[in-house]
DNA sequence: GTCTATATCCCGATAGAC
DNA sequence: GTCTATCGGGATATAGAC
């Protein structure tokens, strides 16, 4: 019954590629070693070379297995029933969310597999696939956001998408090194700006704190900020 | 006269630095040995660790040694006599430059240490530190183009400054792995759109509501002739 | 397929001669 | 301060028993 071999050798791979995802997100896949690998998922190094052949292949098989991006289940997210600067306050809030340890991880595992591919062309391709496919997921969800509400976007979905996720990438990474040069208030007006999202009566000012800043309820969008009147 | 000592020390400690920095950048830090870096500035191990004490340490005197910035070198050489947008796209173009090797080798560096920087407090710490001097200097370059040219900020020129290296930098990572993907008339019309520089077009002149999302085909945009909409 | 044991290599760092 | 020589450790990957 239970079979045994097939049985097993799935969940050794299954294991050994769960357990490579938890520990290169956390310590970075070089200070991984395959033994480490191996033991974390009860196996030893053995069973990593029968199944991916070297460490490199353990790596690429793991991006294989990974069919959705950040982006993706962010923008899945969005709860529809807010205001335009709302939704994007939620996307950013998703961004930033460094407190949780798996997102954190999971972001500099992401950014340690960009850093791999731009020297290791098998990397590249990969990684490549991946994100043009999540380019589109993306692109898609934003083409319905922007006629859905008052914005006025500067290129084709598939470009906002890029300008969207450049902008969160950027901004993540900022915030990580030293939060307080990039605050929430930032972050969305940033957001607003560069996806055509009308603001109503924001101007500039400085300071910035973290915490719980309500979206300041600026409600409901429905329109025209009566103070930026056109030039 | 000559004091062959001191100045044969101080030359040391310069060719280690500059080898250092080039087979990083060039090669990764993990991926380079300390021998390598001895042996390409013509010394021995020995020498690495007589004048740093060790590998985290050459690096620390590396990053120390950098008082510049990509960002204050970027926006010190923005011409002055083009229009806005001109000299976006000239920011644009000085990131965008992976076809220069050194440029992107150093862009790989950079990466590398924000990594880094990410899981090393010691690491971080400098790395905080020469950005918040760039974040200010990029500020004040800022502060005065903002007034110079018809735009509307919406953030103080500090945050100004962070949202345009996000833009730049998650751009620039982009592009370097899917180089068709980020156009540059896409990327221009973003960092207009971020900094509130106003398009001939259309765009931020009306509240009006939906519509165009202009799709423009366009995408080289080997020049753009267009000029100074001030009106 | 998985484990144990091991071959092979290379790295960071130290000791001591000069 | 710099070099030569080397230690100790840990890494990837392989060989062969089960």
């Amino acid at each position: 019954m239970s079979k045994t071999q097939e049985e097993r050798k799935a969940d050794t791979r299954a294991r050994l590629l769960g357990a490579a995802a938890d520990l290169f997100a956390g310590q970075g896949i070089d200070a991984v070693s395959v033994d480490t690998v191996a033991e974390a998922a009860g196996r030893t190094s053995g069973a990593v070379y029968a199944h991916f052949g070297s460490k490199q292949g353990l790596l690429l098989a793991l991006l294989d297995s990974w069919k959705d991006s950040v982006l993706t289940v962010l923008l899945a997210e969005v709860a529809v029933s807010d205001s335009p600067r709302g939704q994007l306050r939620a996307v950013w809030d998703n961004v930033a969310d460094t407190a949780d340890e798996s997102s954190g991880r999971w972001s500099l595992l992401e950014h340690e597999l960009w850093l791999r591919a731009a020297r290791d062309p098998e990397v590249a391709e990969v990684i490549r696939v991946r994100d043009a496919e999540a380019r589109r997921y993306s692109a898609r969800q934003l083409a319905g956001w922007t006629t859905s509400v008052d914005s006025r976007p500067i290129a084709a979905p598939d470009g906002m998408a890029v300008l969207l996720k450049a902008l969160l990438t950027g901004l993540a990474m900022q915030r990580r090194l030293d939060p307080e040069s990039v605050s929430d208030e930032l972050a969305v007006r940033g957001l607003c700006s560069l996806l055509g999202v009308p603001e109503h009566g924001a101007q500039l000012c400085a300071p910035a704190r973290s915490g719980s800043l309500s979206p300041t309820d600026s409600n409901s969008a429905t329109e025209h900020p009566d103070e930026e009147p056109h030039r």
